[in-house]
RNA sequence: GCCCGGGUGGCGAAAUUGGUAGACGCAAGGGACUUAAAAUCCCUCGGUGGCAACACCGUACCGGUUCGAUUCCGGUCCCGGGCACCA
């Protein structure tokens, strides 16, 4: 076959694809005793068009599953969509399109984009999960979880605009007030279904320890997520509203003896008794609704309080405690009340200064004790600190000190102190020790429409009733328009009209549609078994867990954690036998480039795209101003941040493949970042990627004659053997990174061997030429497939290179005669001396002693001793 | 606020995990080819000093361990991800 001059990258990859395609050439199937590789991606959100991230994303995935092909593993790797969500709302109330058109149209433009990147996916096995061939089965497996008790029902507090009349998201609310409406938003309590998911807490911890194939950051991130934590639940007596013990729960029950006040949420039943009768109580517990439910937003708000003018028993002083209410506690987390010790605890100390509240120190910092026995007056060091508005961070350190002021408990480190404790609690029936967990149940109830149905009925007389199996799906009409005004399903009496499984009655639907989590939790097991007739079938057992999984690090909790409960769930279900679903984790880093705005006259900005934008340079290329092309004026400079559209700094994948190509797309985003790191946008990177890969087309056209000489002769020229050694010491290193997912630095190792075999002349160097060509191009070929498919067979190297042999490394091509040493004197480079390869410590160290700079720097200094490190360094180490 | 990361030339990065800091590429400067431009090819390229050999400084900042630290330990600053209804 003849090669054409100039690399074409549209018609290279367009005539690859197409041969791809006709011969199936990703189709798996399940092959009982051959090793296989399960190669997985995050699915996207069809938002409309791909997005640099997902580029990035799948381009990994796609490399690791052609690397792990041509090791020979049966490797799957699909692909599909995670079609339902807010997005596809949001859309539907800009343009009056149903969700599910939208959703529909974005996913078929998206797949010819994906095809367009020549990924090795095996599409026959495609999963959409707005399909009611796939959320069915999240249906069933939720009824299966309500008949253990694992789905069940509470309320929950949901962010509410008073306007709209709608429950919002977290990120639509801005400051405390609804996107759309600007209005204040309250918190509100609703009745919803939770999934359990503390019932797995300590396997899904304990789980954790095996999963080696995962980044330790992300398996320390879900260990403190789920918060396993070992503390005291302390009971404080009252007489309010007729009697009876406010509970809370304490990881500090060695500083009881310090708590001078106790605070309950504003949602506390004793606060609300405590409101009846007093105006401005009800005031602030009103005020304590105002804003939004996020964690974030609750933590960093001012901490505000009131006094209810009641107090509580100190369970083992008897003393009287003020009970406040404070917006920091928080009625959904433990027993919506805590016991505050200021001197100990940072938020309490920020609280009590506040509100002149008493502080006690009932702990004393080890370190102190032995500052006094020195000499050091603590007392006035100590007054001090709790007067000058301070806190210091060894307050509250559990290990860091001793029990003081605290009467039969002074003297005793943290552990013992808690057991004592603990132990009188308990003997007054007011206390005992208890695990919690920070990991709270999943609430999956969203009442939005684009989603999964929840497979409940509401029946008057019968209340809530699960659909009976054989009525399943309960399918979502696709015909809805929202409005901004909450969830149109509650307005569609085709879909709310129905009849109660139990008594035959009319009832109606349940509204509320299912968290898109539960989609993206076991996705990856349809996949395995695509039209199986049950949620799974016995071709995924063959297929989980996946081998490797690839997606963002901002998922490296929510996601993940329910991905691994819910595969716990079908297990137990009985679905599978797999416990974890992931074995090996690649967290992939963003897709960043810089940002530039102008600041209008509300403060509001505007952003530009970098494309429209000019940057001007210092001598040393450092940016110092930019101007937008089309009027030449100024332009902020807002910093590098992730490609997104609300900063408008994305590029469009589309424009880069149309421009240069899917390889050019492919190599850059490879070699411009390892996968892990943040990817910095660049356009002449681009380029630099294309001209290496016109500048491989181009040595190939130019030697294609001479590339099929294979023996090297015997008599090859020196020149010629150097090349070669380079070439196959590159290819150990590239082999080594291609195993770490280093793929940066194979593409570098690439480059070197087409400047290596570039220059190459001499008895021999066709020989090398081709040997080292034929090695570039299958270590390339996982990551720019179409070229290095026309090269390999256009060069008459074999027939299809996606069946060639992965490339093995020549160890006689490695050996040398001598080495260079570097040598040091006191751990500073002074000379490097060349050795026999065989060389002994003795003659090494005779010669590094005989180099002349290193002479000089040994002048007039004895030798103390002589560090030689095999292969590497000499360091000699004198004193004066 | 809490949890988890990151910080190396003008820029993206590399460094066999404690052993030559800056491979490979981009940008920039100089040169060749060309009537010219593009494309391509060659050379220089961390800072300071020096004709040079070479020396000193240099991996965010401060300190420590070590013959030797970008790498290990303690602290500080800055940037990013997540925080349960964005996905």
């Amino acid at each position: 076959m003849a090669l054409h001059e100039s690399y074409e990258p549209r018609r290279v990859e367009q005539a690859v694809q197409a041969e791809w395609e006709q011969t199936q050439a990703f189709r798996v199937v399940e092959e009982a005793g051959r090793e296989k590789f399960y190669c997985l991606s995050m699915f996207p959100y069809p938002s409309g068009r791909l997005h640099m991230g997902h580029v990035r994303n799948y381009t990994i995935g796609d490399v690791i599953a052609r690397y792990q092909r041509m090791l020979g593993r049966n490797v799957l790797q699909p692909m599909g969509w995670d079609a339902f969500g807010l997005p596809a709302e949001n859309a539907a109330m800009n343009n009056g399109v149903p969700p599910a058109q939208w959703t529909y149209s974005n996913i078929d433009y998206m797949r010819n984009q994906l095809k367009s990147l020549g990924f090795a996916i095996d599409w026959s096995r495609e999963v959409a999960t707005c399909t009611p061939e796939y959320y069915r089965w999240n249906q069933w497996l939720f009824l299966r979880l309500l008949e253990k008790g694992i789905v069940y029902q509470k309320t929950g507090t949901v962010n509410w605009d008073p306007v709209d009349q709608t429950v919002l998201a977290n990120e639509q609310v801005i400051d405390g007030r609804g996107w759309r409406t600007g209005a204040v938003v309250e918190k509100r309590e609703i009745p919803m279904y939770y999934m359990a998911i503390t019932k797995y807490a300590e396997e899904l911890l304990a789980d954790l320890d095996q999963l080696d194939g995962w980044p330790e950051q992300v398996r320390t991130m879900q260990r403190n997520w789920i918060g396993k934590s070992f503390g005291v639940r302390v009971g404080f007596p009252h007489a309010i509203a007729g009697g009876g013990t406010l509970w809370v729960f304490t990881t500090r029950a060695d500083t009881l003896m310090g708590a001078t006040y106790v605070a309950v949420a504003a949602e506390h039943p004793l606060a609300l008794h405590a409101a009846q009768n007093n105006p401005a109580l009800a005031a602030f517990i009103e005020e304590c609704k105002h804003g939004g439910v996020s964690e974030a937003e609750l933590a960093t708000q001012e901490k505000k309080g009131m006094a209810t003018g009641l107090t509580v028993s100190h369970p083992l002083t008897g003393e009287q405690l003020p009970l406040w209410v404070a917006n920091y506690v928080l009625m959904g987390y433990g027993e919506g009340a805590v016991m505050a010790v200021p001197a100990h605890d940072e938020r309490d100390f920020e609280f009590a200064h506040k509100y002149k509240l008493p502080i006690k120190q009932v702990i004393e910092n080890t370190k102190w004790i032995a500052a006094v026995r020195d000499g050091w007056n603590l007392d006035e060091y100590r007054y001090y600190e709790f007067n000058g508005d301070k806190w210091k961070e060894w307050y509250g350190e559990k290990d860091a000190g001793i029990a003081i002021n605290s009467g039969k408990y002074d003297g005793l480190p943290f552990d013992d102190a808690v057991e004592a404790i603990a132990a009188d609690l308990s003997a007054k029936k007011l206390g005992e020790k208890k695990v919690t967990w920070r990991l709270r149940d999943w609430g999956i109830s969203r009442q939005r429409y684009w989603g999964t149905p929840i497979p409940m009925i509401k029946c008057p007389t019968c209340g809530d009733v699960p659909v009976p199996d054989d009525q399943l799906p309960v399918v979502l009409p696709e015909e809805c328009v929202p409005d901004g005004s909450g969830n149109p399903l509650n307005k569609y009496e085709k879909f709310l009209q129905c009849t109660c499984p139990k008594c035959g009655g009319a009832a109606r639907r349940e509204t509320d549609t299912m968290d898109t989590f539960v989609d993206s939790s076991w996705y990856f097991f349809r996949y395995a078994c695509p039209g199986a007739t049950a949620m799974v079938d016995s071709r995924a057992d063959y297929w989980m867990p996946a081998d490797q999984y690839i997606g963002g690090i901002e998922h490296a909790i929510l996601h993940l954690l329910y991905s691994r409960f819910w595969t716990k769930a079908m297990r137990d279900v009985g679905l599978t036998t797999v416990s974890e679903p992931f074995r090996n984790l690649l967290t992939q880093g963003m897709v960043v480039a810089p940002t530039f705005y102008r600041e209008g006259k509300d403060g509001r900005k505007q952003w530009f795209n970098p494309a429209d934008v000019a940057v001007t340079v210092d001598d040393k290329s450092r940016p110092l101003s930019a101007v937008l092309k089309t009027d030449g004026q100024p332009v902020e400079m807002g910093g590098i941040e992730k490609m997104s559209k609300s900063k408008n700094n994305g590029v469009d994948p589309q424009t880069l493949i149309e421009q240069y190509g899917a390889d050019t797309a492919r190599v850059f985003m490879m070699f411009a970042a390892p996968p892990e790191q943040s990817l910095e946008w660049n356009d002449s990177g681009v380029e630099g990627a294309h001209r290496f890969l016109k500048r491989l087309w181009a040595f190939a056209a130019d030697n294609a004659a001479v590339l099929k000489t294979v023996a090297l002769p015997a008599d090859a020229s020196d020149t010629a053997l150097a090349a070669r050694r380079e070439i196959h010491e590159t290819l150990q290193q590239a082999l080594v990174d291609f195993g770490k997912y280093q793929f940066n630095t194979v593409i570098s190792a690439c480059m070197k061997m087409l400047n290596a075999i570039g220059k190459l002349e001499g008895k021999g160097a066709d020989a090398v030429r081709s040997e080292g060509f034929s090695i570039l191009l299958r270590l390339l070929s996982p990551i720019a497939p179409h070229l290095t498919h026309e090269l390999w067979r256009g060069l008459g190297y074999g027939d299809d290179i996606l069946h060639a042999q992965w490339p093995q490394l020549d160890a006689a091509a490695l050996k040398r005669d001598s080495i260079e040493l570097v040598v040091q004197v006191n751990g500073k480079l002074r000379g490097k001396v060349n050795v026999p390869a065989a060389a002994d410590k003795a003659a090494i160290e005779q010669a590094a002693l005989a180099d002349e700079n290193v002479q000089r720097f040994m002048e007039g200094q004895t030798v103390v001793k002589i560090i030689v490190v095999p292969g590497k360094l000499v360091n000699i180490v004198v004193k004066a």
